[in-house]
DNA sequence: GCCAACCATAAGCGATGCTTAGGGATACCC
DNA sequence: GGGTATCCCTAAGCATCGCTTATGGTTGGC
């Protein structure tokens, strides 16, 4: 079996003709040329050079083999080169999933800063909910999944993250939506979720709705739920057109035109964790590490964007609350 | 820098999809695959692998990896089939260079001998003599030069062969050639060098004619040298149309139908040494060393042939000696 | 809930491959 | 023609590498 190293030695000594030129070229002593060449040559079975008088002429084995060695070293220098790109985020790909409050936001975001940083580098984003999302990244179909989890709420055993690389991109909270033109509409505190207990309700994705309806027990209420879309504009043009009242995640009305509906800070918070998750091994591929961090940014962005509209809607307060932003 | 020995690994375990059936595979313990990934993984930079629940997946770099790793280990299959091929005398080329008269005689026994047992193998023959066959070994040219020298003459100091590997082949001996009508041609006993002294003579090769002239120094005389031709028929044509005698090396004559002359053993014996000349290194390049076996072989079976020849004419003595072989 | 398969890690050990040191041959130069 | 520089080989010492065995942890399957 032939090695690399000994081809790289071989065409060092056919192209400067002398062990020791071949050495110097090589960066190590003649008589580790000189071992190297005998070894290939009892590998070979035949010898591989002549030494002549002045001169190392190669037999037509050495011909054979150097014409070989070019194409071969050829292939690894091009392998290297490749790998080294991907190491060196010249180039990798990353594949995202996503829900899709994340992708209108986040995702974006994460992705303009990574593709201004590594041009090189590939991003594809498909839309998935969490659970599948996860099956997807366990099932190698993704590399990084945006998902979320409810803090106040046990992680079902069969939805565990115990073997993932958690990264949190971003708390986020649920808030109330109403018409304009209703009664909480323009009130400065934070309602209680237990002031919506006879509203007709809107609600979002599968998952939240199920939480939603956790945590509305928890207060002591079913909520009528009339209407069921993960499309959040609908939600959102319903509860303008009147139909009901939505109680949302912050982030899915971040991509969202709000008009026509008050938007009201929930009192106790219900938070929702917002984080990326990928495997441990593929924590540790540059461009997924790197994507991870441009997430983690994009997540940290968002927040302050989110804190400060936060607080200049409370220094308006007195006023619609936080209406038409 | 990568190794072969670490693609062959990565190649198997892709293809296995476990580092212990990759063990399996290649004929090692599962610790020593999973210390190789390791160090495979060190050395790009970036994970190569996936851990999956049951399999192991290829991360993009690793595809990539493998991708390169197809080609390049096909390279190395090849050239160590071509170099297989030239160790087992399946593939290879030898250079002859030979003088006339081993051209037509030892040459095409041995060329003949070596196509039967390796029909693989490459023969080509260039003509030349001795000072310059030799050059041209040195220089790389050819890879096994048929040379002579006379046992009695030192040999000059720059055409030593101390540096080259000699391979007798052949012992051969100075015979009088004569017109069939000449005096001597009858005679039973050998002829002695000085009973040519009257002679007019016809030479043979530049390096035969100037041993000749020395031998004939050393008997005392100097040979009136009309006519000198390397053309060995010319030389046999000239004596049997009664231009004058020869002495020509035996070997010369064998491709030559002596027509009308005469040939005489000479006492003292004058003899000729036939040798393969080979470079050290060359000599053990299988199809180089096979061939000067197959030359050597040659030599025996011409020397055979010659002793019954001359067997045969001893016996018939009392007639024309050895004419018209 | 145990068992089997798989992978990671550690320790031991032999082989490999490098280095330095020194010797012989050869071409070049004064 | 002798000195010198270059080149290659060999030997010995030594560090590293890579394999093996032994062992532990984890994960599916029965």
């Amino acid at each position: 079996m032939f090695e690399a190293r000994h081809l790289r030695v071989l065409r060092s000594v056919a192209r400067t003709g002398s062990f020791s030129a071949a050495a110097r070229d090589l960066g190590c002593t003649q008589p580790a040329v000189s071992q190297q060449m005998k070894a290939l040559e009892s590998a070979a079975g035949t010898p591989l050079l002549v030494r002549g008088a002045r001169e190392m002429r190669l037999t037509e084995a050495g011909e054979a083999l150097v014409r070989h060695a070019t194409g071969i070293l050829a292939g690894l220098t091009a392998a290297e080169e490749e790998i080294a790109a991907i190491a060196g985020l010249r180039a990798g790909r990353v594949r995202l999933a996503s829900f899709p409050s994340g992708s209108a936001t986040l995702v974006p975001d994460a992705v303009a800063d990574m593709r201004e940083r590594h041009p090189g580098t590939k991003i594809s984003l498909v839309e998935a909910e969490p659970p599948r999302s996860v099956e997807m990244l366990r099932a190698g179909d993704c590399d990084i999944t945006l998902a979320f989890r409810y803090v106040d709420l046990p992680t079902p055993a069969e939805e565990s993250w115990a073997d993932l690389v958690v990264r949190p991109l971003l708390t986020d909270r649920l808030v109330g939506v109403v018409p304009q033109n209703h009664p909480l509409a323009g009130r400065a505190d934070p309602a209680r979720i237990g002031e919506f207990a006879e509203e007709q309700w809107i609600a979002g994705c599968p998952r939240c709705r199920g939480h939603l309806v956790e945590v509305c027990e928890r207060a002591g209420f079913t909520p009528r739920i009339d209407f069921a879309t993960d499309d959040y504009p609908a939600v959102v043009g319903l509860v303008a057109a009147g139909v009901g009242v939505a109680v949302l995640p912050e982030l899915a009305l971040e991509s969202v035109r709000a008009k026509g509906v008050a938007v009201l800070e929930m009192q106790p918070a219900v938070e929702r964790e917002v984080v990326a998750l990928t495997l441990p091994d593929l924590a540790h591929v540059p461009a997924v590490d790197m994507m991870l961090a441009r997430l983690a940014r994009a997540g940290l962005r968002q927040a302050r964007r989110t804190g400060l509209a936060r607080q200049a809607a409370a220094e308006g307060a007195g006023g619609v609350a936080a209406a038409g932003r």
